[in-house]
DNA sequence: AATGAATGAGACTTCATTCAT
DNA sequence: CATGAATGAAGTCTCATTCAT
């Protein structure tokens, strides 16, 4: 996974003409690493060896720069989480919606979470799939979500007879399933348009597809 | 600690009249133990001597009766997902099928599921929202979902313009996030129900909840 | 130091026919080695993997029966105030005194108090000798002695031109000092009555041994 | 931080208009605060990245002035060591003595050296209470004083019938004991007079406190 | 004169697991 | 059937110390 054999261009390369001291590129290095590994095995089965390891340092300097494993770890999940917060206050804050845009607004969340979730795969993996931490960032997201929702409610925009933290919840949920399946950008347009349709049309007339949208 | 000294009695729940023998009481009470500390800390930070010491056995009996602590997690895995297999195949099995009775048969299998998860807290944690496992439980859910939603589209109570597989997954998103919510049976119904309406109708017009179902 | 090599029977053998079982035989062990090593090298210096390769087990053992290093260094400490406390305690509850059995009193204090302290000397060196658990066990043999002083000089048997504490603390300070100068029971006797003489008598006019006592 | 942009002049104390060059001024910080933290914390306790934070000051310059921790200690102990010698020689070298001085030349000694010890308290933690060092230190007292006692024991002015070792190490022993009681100048005085009470005078007859002197 | 960065060496502790009884 | 006692193997973290600048 990851690029473990990357060039050292890509290992400590100043990005886009910002010069990173070493110090700082070590620190990114590393981050960078623990995230594969701690994506790849777990935290628990992550060994700080390991990361250090594939980073190609000593251990001690990994102390240098996180407080302990654990702190490295949450530093990922905080850092994966402010950015989802990040993205989901952005694209809910728009303004009035009428009603025929409902569903391209639903399905447009959805586009763009599962593309934020697939930007990077080790800090989605960390801080969306694994426990104990994703339960606490998926309930975060979808009260977020639920928050919004009440709102469009009291546009008369959706149906009243669902609380909107149960559909926020139903929302996460279904993202969580789509976040797993690979694919490209494509694809996640064409889930995140069936899971729009699943949500805001009837299950059965479906049929045709021509009443879409 | 513990009751060290408990009567067999209380510790062992002689079920149905059959008395077990000291040991298969042995058994059974390390597996409900292993299975409580299992649900409540996660496999890795759970410790076999924490097991034995709220069973008020030594540490070898854990190992007369299982062959690691791993295989102790994996039995309890096991468990449960023969357990859902079962119900899932008993309520999937069923017959054909109306289109007026696709709201009612979506919502029972909502509700059939939930109680079922919420039968045995600690099985249901260890099955279906620990990792690593849990991910793969959701997935064979899903696709045994996905199979019958497939033989709906085909008898054409269900739309056809997304696939089965993504209904399934949806499903069994919804599910999850549903599963953990608190509550009792009825508060778990009327999940089921908005669960249901969300899949089944439409989110919009749905403001008249007299057009239910 | 102490006896490394020792037999057998030394190590292990349940003594005065008290029957310990091999547990008790190992905790004893390792606390005798432990407290060998802590006095000889101190507690910092002294490792885990030392007194349990002293000692012949392995070092989880070391943690079967102590907490942690400090616990274990702590233990020892423990035993020895407690041990001294109640040495002191017991000679200094005697009754009422005579003025002419003053010098004889003071003596035997010194005496009996270096032979305790010669006792054990690995268990003397931790609790008596080494920081910084050493200076609060001065303190307290001081304040002890100090209080029965001031029993004595309302008694009218010491001048109080002198507080108690000042005089506790000196005699607490020579005994620091002649505990640290090795040799047996005689020689021991002869510091007592040296250090009492230095207390009770006038330093000068004791040119003529003869006016002693 | 410490105040790390401190002015050189509160740092750094100019002493009596000698300009000390900005590496003298280093050292000189570098070894205040080493005292300090030594003394506060002993010397395992204390880390080297401690007293370079006091400082003000990275790592390597540490070992710009010191070859190492230990050694940054030695020179600690050995300055006061030599101070502590010096004192001791001063003041032991006198002159001839009179019977009726000795009462005042040892209340002298007791109050001298106790206001050596109060001087530099840092100082003296290290050298005369830390161990292991500590012990020598004293040692090498008892044994300057038991000298200086030795002569006056031939001049008859001290009882023969204990040795002057002995006495010596009383003598430490007692100072040890006082120097770790606080207060100011007056306290200390008082302190000496009752050592030197203690020493040189019965300690029963002296309840009249007009016969004192 | 001083430092940012890095490390070698090693300490303590934990835990699943196994004998011998 | 059950356990007291013991351990192999490993993992996290600390700290004095040193390059290269």
């Amino acid at each position: 996974m990851q690029n473990k054999t990357s060039s050292p261009a890509t290992e400590s390369a100043p990005a886009k003409g910002v010069s990173l001291s070493k110090g700082e590129r070590t620190h990114a290095n590393l981050r960078r690493h623990a995230a594969a590994e701690f994506a790849r095995l777990g935290y628990h089965n992550t060994k700080v060896s390991d990361i250090v390891k594939a980073t190609g340092v000593s251990q001690p300097t990994f102390y240098c720069y996180f407080e302990s494993k654990e702190m490295a770890y949450e530093d990922l999940m905080t850092e994966f989480r402010s950015r989802l917060e990040t993205l989901t206050l952005t694209f809910l804050i728009e303004g009035e919606a009428h009603a025929e845009e409902v569903f391209d607004r639903v399905a447009l969340s959805f586009q763009q979470l599962l593309d934020f979730l697939a930007e990077d795969p080790d800090l989605t993996q960390i801080g969306f799939f694994q426990p104990p931490g994703c339960t606490a960032t998926k309930a975060g997201l979808a009260e977020l979500i639920g928050q919004n929702i009440a709102k469009e409610q009291k546009n008369g925009l959706y149906r009243k007879d669902i609380s909107a933290t149960q559909m926020g919840q139903c929302f996460v949920g279904m993202l969580d399933q789509m976040a797993r399946i690979p694919g490209d950008a494509q694809k996640r347009k064409e889930l995140s348009l069936g899971c729009a349709t699943l949500l805001c049309e009837d299950i059965r007339s479906g049929c045709q597809p021509e009443n879409k949208r």
